[in-house]
DNA sequence: TCGGTTATCGAACGACGTTCCATACGCTAG
DNA sequence: CTAGCGTATGGAACGTCGTTCGATAACCGA
């Protein structure tokens, strides 16, 4: 849901970026060629990577979905690097877009609450996405806008420059790892089938519960969790960890 | 250094695992074919991995090295996704050998920055780690050794199971976080050349002044830390946070 | 010595990212 | 209307990758 193209401009480098009419259904008549548009190729990259993750974003498959050749993308991207950057990019910008209203009035600590979980949220359907920003971050526009963002709720607080940009950075990196760490979870036949998910879970509480004891005494104690656990619920818990060390850092109570 | 063989065994799908002689210096006479050993593919894998990252390992790459044919490799393993899976595992081995000694005394917020440390350590210096535990964490023996080593220490806090378990998903989860982040960091060139670092570091300095103060107040705020900071120390700052977190949450002193 | 298991080798296949060039489209000048 | 040019498209072709396969060498107990 919500597939909207914001933020398509920001302009990267100089060459393409043009190719903006796509003159909607203007499919008539003896029209021998179709039409692309920048918007077009990223919003079908996304729905691409969406649907089969990285391995499942291919020129010839993006090709084929907007009814053209393989030559043709690369008018718009240069690289498959560029067309990764250009759909995280993309959805980050709805990030970015859906955030803008935090920050005024509020806790400033809640106000990064709330800007870590909309990133968190934007990630959570997109393993890829996490993927993406473990080995590129901060580069392109909409993350850095989202850096800064965060950032600028820690300059309310009563804290260095020092412990502001390591706080920051303490929030990124655990959005990220976050993201990372789910996403493959449901091996493969889970993300379709409902019923099966709890067959799945209960699985995997009884492989917990098959290690030794001796050799794994904390997996056995957190068994029942680990089956029982929601994601998004378990997220939140250790940002309130790290949110409350940034609390404790800036003299703040509770 | 330290390339011995720990948990080899934990026998994965059924076919290899055997293959062990290698005979060390056999290498006279006619021998017209070479000898390998999963121990010898794991290593050489890890060592194509900590050279040239990800890409550069390829079947044929690794073939090359051990003086082989490709398919000789599939007798080891049975796909690029299970000798990523043994390399990380077999760095992960070292982990835990090196940190068997945290958690007997000590306080156990401090053993459990020990482990967190240690890990960082072990993918600080090879982005590959880091990217590929984003995707599939806790499936192989040694992460799942250090996973419960960690949770061992909370179990001897004053906090609930579901406190336990989401505080060492936590600290995972920033580990993995972090190491991705850093590691491509340095584009290309600076990865040998020493005298480079500093100019590259004041160009990205440069880049960053040079953005919108008014769009980006919090990254003109935090430049110049920004150009100076060490990793390392980063990494310890925001981990310190999340343990006063659990420190707060357990009831403990400062 | 011999048969069967264990292990190695390299050709071959299909899919991928990327390059290249021919060619069609849309516009403006004449 | 048409000639021409820059913009944009299409798909064949190249080299590399992961993976499969069958031939064959080495090893080993009988």
């Amino acid at each position: 849901m919500s597939e909207d193209e914001v933020a398509d401009g920001a302009a990267r480098s100089g060459s393409a970026e043009t190719g903006r009419r796509r003159g909607g259904a203007r499919a008539a008549s003896g029209r021998r060629r179709s039409s692309h548009s920048m918007a077009a190729v990223v919003a079908e990259a996304v729905a691409l990577l969406d649907e089969a993750g990285e391995p499942g974003l291919t020129f010839r498959a993006l090709a084929a979905r907007l009814g053209g050749g393989v030559g043709s993308i690369y008018w718009y991207v240069s690289s498959k690097e560029e067309l990764l950057e250009r759909a995280a990019d993309h959805v980050l910008a709805d990030v970015v877009a859906q955030t803008a209203h935090v920050g005024a009035t509020e806790d400033p600590v809640a106000a990064l609450r709330e800007l870590a979980i909309a990133f968190y949220a934007a990630t959570v359907h997109r393993p890829w996405l996490g993927a993406y920003f473990l080995q590129d971050t901060g580069t392109q526009p909409n993350g850095l806008t989202l850096y800064d963002r965060m950032g600028q709720q820690l300059m309310r607080l009563d804290l260095t420059p020092r412990q502001r940009f390591d706080g920051v950075a303490a929030v990124m990196a655990y959005v990220v790892g976050v993201a990372a760490d789910r996403g493959q979870d449901p091996p493969p036949e889970v993300r379709d089938g409902r019923v099966e998910r709890d067959a799945y879970v209960a699985t995997f509480r009884a492989g917990l519960l098959a290690l030794d004891e001796g050799d794994f005494p904390f997996l056995h104690h957190v068994a029942e969790e680990f089956a029982a656990h929601d994601d998004a619920e378990q997220f939140r818990a250790g940002l309130d960890l790290l949110l409350a060390g940034i609390r404790l850092q800036a003299g703040l109570p509770s």
